[in-house]
DNA sequence: TGACATTGGAGAGTATCACTATCCAATATT
DNA sequence: AATATTGGATAGTGATACTCTCCAATGTCA
């Protein structure tokens, strides 16, 4: 399999594989020539994946390669290469990229942290020891790392809520927490069992991967029950 | 209140205010003189939203002007309004705009600027009239509009997962569909009843907001989950 | 054998995005 | 009067993700 039969498999123009190859988002063929390299069915599986890590989780190519190297790098230890994983991923905004279905053209970076100007400067001492992502896990008895920057997301986000005035209570927290639990519960049900490495890969790529399913469920469910509701209440919601 | 003052409310630097103002993503101020305008609350709002929009809902700035023109356009009826906003918003991953309504770029003030909303869409292509999502939501008795490009969206993000291995079968995506239910049913009661337009906003900018926030408390209910679940089970998942 | 296409490798070029920087003369402020 | 700030404008920057062009070596087919 030649690079043009590469190209074809996966839809990736040849220049654009080539450029992965320079940038180290897929690992070279083997050389049989001057001029031709042998590729096979590990590279149609990556390069799958990046596309795939890139258009639908909306990763930067810099983050997909962070993530496969850790996915990949079979010296280090599952609670090592999670951490390694949890790092590489961008935050749970970082998702951006290309929308359509047919001209899937889009990219974009994924907006690790830059230490851009916050937004309205509510006290932001580094490693805040408490905040209220981190007392609503914990009333709720989740056993979470205190460390973890996903409870700063959160915060964050969480914030961002309150300004734009959509009234995201505790209450309502709540109820989304009891529905995402099921969600973590099923995802971590799924996760093979045969190999650190299998669980590893499966966990990290089913975060980014899946995340961009339930946002699409959520949408469609949001249509669903608005439509049904307005079925009694008459109101012309939703209606795309 | 002047820039200054604008910027310093916000935490947004002097010159982004400026080029948000030039990008119209920020009304203009009242001019008071050649070398002064004033801003209000309204501006301070409109920067937050803009910030929120883009840093936490992960946005594109062009995105982000047209869910703003979305949810402020008055002349519009909610059904309107939500089919417009609909299809101004980013895909399921964050996504940008892909294509189309890009041309605003320019340095030079004012060419498309008085054209005003790109609020004309062209008609959807028919694309796939039966697809594996469609057939998930129909079994589920969801009602959503078959022509919906979420519904693509879907299929392209459950094939991504396909084909990185993870297993995402059906009994799975029920599962998933039930918690998110849940979810949609959550974000529906929140929404105000006051007025077609603070409806249309909560839904607008909950689809945005709300979804980092989801995706943040998925990844601490998966921890959780992990957590509590190998205290029997002795396996060294997702410590962080 | 010869015409023609493809390949790997490299570098340069392009488009988009989201800012920054610099300049200016007209005002405000002190 | 001295200094600072403002609005308005143009131009420049850095990052990202390609895309293009070139080359000589090498395949492939007639």
């Amino acid at each position: 399999m030649q690079i043009s039969d590469l190209s074809e498999a996966t839809g990736v123009p040849v220049p654009t594989v080539k450029y992965y190859l320079r940038e180290r988002l897929l690992h070279p063929g083997v050389t049989v020539s001057r001029t031709r390299a042998r590729y096979d069915a590990s590279h149609v599986e990556r390069l799958t994946l990046v596309r795939a890590l890139t258009e639908v989780g909306g990763l930067s190519l810099a983050a997909a390669r962070r993530v496969l190297a850790a996915i990949e790098e079979p010296d280090l230890s599952p609670v090592d290469v999670m951490a390694v994983a949890q790092r590489s991923l961008p935050g749970v905004a970082g998702a951006r990229p290309a929308a359509g279905t047919s001209t899937t053209t889009g990219a974009y970076a994924g907006r690790d942290h830059e230490a851009g100007h916050d937004l309205a400067p509510p006290c932001d001492a580094p490693g805040a020891p408490d905040s209220r992502s981190r007392r609503f896990v914990a009333g709720r008895g989740w056993q979470v790392h205190p460390g973890d920057p996903v409870l700063d997301e959160l915060d964050a986000a969480w914030e961002a809520c309150d300004r734009a005035g959509l009234g995201l209570d505790e209450e309502r927290m709540t109820r989304y927490a009891d529905a995402v639990e099921q969600i973590g519960r099923t995802d971590v049900e799924s996760v093979p069992q045969t190999s650190p490495q299998a669980a590893v890969r499966h966990v990290v790529l089913g975060t980014v991967l899946v995340d961009p399913v339930l946002a699409a469920l959520r949408r469609l469910a949001q249509q669903h029950v608005a439509v049904s509701s307005s079925a009694s209440a008459r109101s012309g919601m939703l209606a795309p």
